[in-house]
DNA sequence: ACAATTGCTTTTTTCGAAACTTTCCGCGAT
DNA sequence: ATCGCGGAAAGTTTCGAAAAAAGCAATTGT
């Protein structure tokens, strides 16, 4: 028999950290995995008996999982008949830029307000890691820590935010993001462009210059979002007419002023 | 055996809807809506044996009931020790008072700049329900369907924001703070302002005034949460001390500006 | 021809018990 | 008295199978 302790060993989420987890937090996690990276694609139906064998789980904790991705707008449930993959769209990933501009706008704005020497030591850190991790950079993209690495210093950017609800609808929003995000493969000349984001970002907070910093935010975000839409038109055309049935406001300027 | 088209019946939520359905969301509804009158109380523990002769039903479905509410934020799951009702506490009323300020306004100004012929029907017809409701107040409080038409109201309001997401985390923060406005008692002399902030509202939306729009949806947030402060300091003064451990931005500014 | 019905298969949903962990309590040693 | 150490009790988590519903295809009646 599995021994609840045995869990992080077995998922390679080994650390430190005391068995704090269960199956269900397990498969929770390698299912957002796999559907960030595409392993389990958009519209992709997720039936109980390919699960099971494939996470070696039984119903219990994959019904957990599903139900909390849901909340999370990574899968869709049907009562009664099944799961899927959320779908992916042009309209959504606008709608998930726009919102993103207003939410990591007013977390970092309070950030930089309320942070102190701490915060800025660990945003100093966290921008070295993600630098280090964009040096292991090949033609065919980034490698796997570079996801965490950059994940960690969207973070601490706003980790001084004293909102603990702003904070976690960013991350939430971050992660939406990251399936798009993955969708567009960075060509050497964005990642260099990506990578003096960070710097520049970095260096307003720490500077607590903050209207520069909410607009050079803004900038990287809706920079993201254009990259995303482009590698959603060559990958997926049909997912563009979708979008066309609702107003779209335009990426580059606030959304939805009339 | 219980057929499950049964359970609408069953549950009293019986409408012309089909068995779109199950166990699991039923007793999901239950529980919240337990929650949010305090039928179940802060911080109180939800044993599954309890809760399996509360709701009659077995552990598959209460936990993903539990996962859900958790992720509304109305529970707190600890990995193998428990479930329990999300605490309330000043700093968290601060903080979704805050935070909805924010979301809000960014709803509503999309929906003013977005909506048509047929949300100023909708949002007068749901007013006017919402005003007929008021009229059944008594002396210990309002009617039970005053809380639904409160609900439709403000989801009235900002129907017509083009943005499912931003609509979803409104959504979330309104019944969020229902909990902490479910503690207060609204005398007569508040219901009447209430309900003329609602008039206000609802008659500078229409007439596309989005500035006094904004500014009047941020009072009535703001005033409801001072109502919500000053019944939790009767109620329950222990949970001021807690939220001093925290920067507590003034209820009335805008939060977090150093 | 075609819509409705029936029976069969697939899939989801729920249950009840077993497995496992945490908590609590008594007891002896320091 | 206090601390640590079993060991039972209480609670949570997971499993495997049964129950219920949805999907499908052939069949029947018009």
């Amino acid at each position: 028999m599995i021994l609840y302790q045995e869990l992080a060993e077995i998922s390679g989420v080994a650390h430190g950290r005391r068995g704090e987890t269960t199956l269900a937090l397990d498969v929770l996690r390698r299912l957002r995995h796999d559907i960030l990276i595409c392993a389990l694609r958009p519209r992709q139906r997720l039936r109980f008996q390919e699960l099971k064998d494939r996470y070696r789980v039984n119903v219990g904790p994959l019904r957990e999982a599903l139900v909390q991705l849901a909340s999370e707008g990574l899968v869709e449930i049907e009562p009664r008949r099944g799961c899927r993959v959320a779908a992916i769209s042009l309209a959504d990933l606008i709608d998930t830029t726009n919102t993103r501009v207003l939410i990591e706008k007013e977390a970092l704005r309070q950030s930089i307000g309320e942070g102190g020497i701490e915060w800025e030591a660990q945003l100093v850190a966290a921008f070295h890691r993600l630098a280090a991790t964009e040096l292991n950079a090949t033609d065919s993209g980034l490698p796997p820590e570079w996801a965490v690495a950059h994940r960690d210093f969207h973070d601490a950017l706003t980790a001084a935010c004293g909102s603990p609800l702003l904070r976690e609808i960013r991350a939430r929003l971050f992660d939406r993001a990251n399936r798009y995000r993955m969708l567009s493969t960075l060509s050497p000349t964005h990642l260099r462009e990506k990578s003096s984001e960070h710097r520049n970002l970095t260096e307003s907070a720490l500077s607590r210059n903050t209207g520069q910093a909410l607009a050079l935010i803004e900038r990287h975000l809706r920079d993201t979002g254009r990259l995303a839409v482009e590698a959603l038109r060559d990958l997926d055309p049909a997912a563009a007419p979708a979008a066309s049935t609702q107003a779209i406001p335009s990426l580059n300027q606030h959304g939805g002023q009339s």
